[in-house]
DNA sequence: AACTTTTTGAGAAACGATTCTCAATAAGGT
DNA sequence: ACCTTATTGAGAATCGTTTCTCAAAAAGTT
């Protein structure tokens, strides 16, 4: 539980909730040295844990071994990794029946739909 | 491009062959240990990357950071991990819609569903 | 069976993400 | 402004997966 305001955590905060998508801890860290120079790995990755900790964040693991963190809570949605720049984007899809088709002996407790191609910056022509 | 048939390829293959899902390297080194025994772990990585190359596997990316093989040019399916013993399962699902709904400037060329939960095995009661 | 060349086993090494260490810095209260 | 204590930066350390190394073993040919 973090005690103190810091520079650091307001510029990670604010950058995560302006995201467009989940956000790994290097994408954090370089989007949030806009703001606050100098911000080192080390304290994005401890804010971000703290955050998860707290419930205020959620981790989203895709296809890349890489972990990313979005607001938590927001309402449920799926993403799409760009396999040129890596970037992940918040994607709406209809899913309500996807846990239903599993056999009846799994117990489906979430799933995740991942999408997968060029994102509008990186799509050519 | 492997030249010679070895008693290590052939348990690696029957292994991949007969299993319900995609399998990770060691999946794969514990299952074939049982008809080969001392296979080493290397080995397995040599083997499946080879077949990868040559089109005859495929690479599965779940959440987990491990990569699993499947045989490659089966039909269209989707995965279960299990959260508990960490195997993964092969699963039908209807997916025909899914790429449709991305937004229109955003191009898709593959995508993966993935239910998390307990497979039959691991769920209690 | 002898020979040549590929393949293997075992452990070391590489690699990338994440965590740790600790002295230096900065919050927040007084 | 001062003081106490949480937080930070930078790099070292860790962790798990995957690859590499190279001598020893096995495949396939004659």
């Amino acid at each position: 539980m973090s005690k103190r305001s810091t520079r650091q955590k307001r510029a990670i905060d604010e950058v995560i909730h302006n995201a467009k998508g989940p956000l790994s801890a290097r994408d954090i860290q370089s989007a949030a040295s806009m703001i606050c120079p100098r911000l080192s790995l080390a304290t994005v990755y401890r804010v971000v844990r703290d955050g998860a900790e707290a419930g205020e964040l959620s981790v989203v693991h895709l296809e890349d071994n890489v972990a990313r963190y979005e607001v938590a809570g927001g309402k449920h949605h799926h993403h799409f990794l760009c396999h040129c720049c890596s970037r992940a984007f918040d994607i709406a899809l209809p899913c309500s029946v996807v846990a239903d088709f599993a056999p009846p002996d799994f117990r489906v407790t979430r799933h995740e739909i991942t999408l997968f191609g060029s994102c509008p910056d990186c799509a050519v022509g």
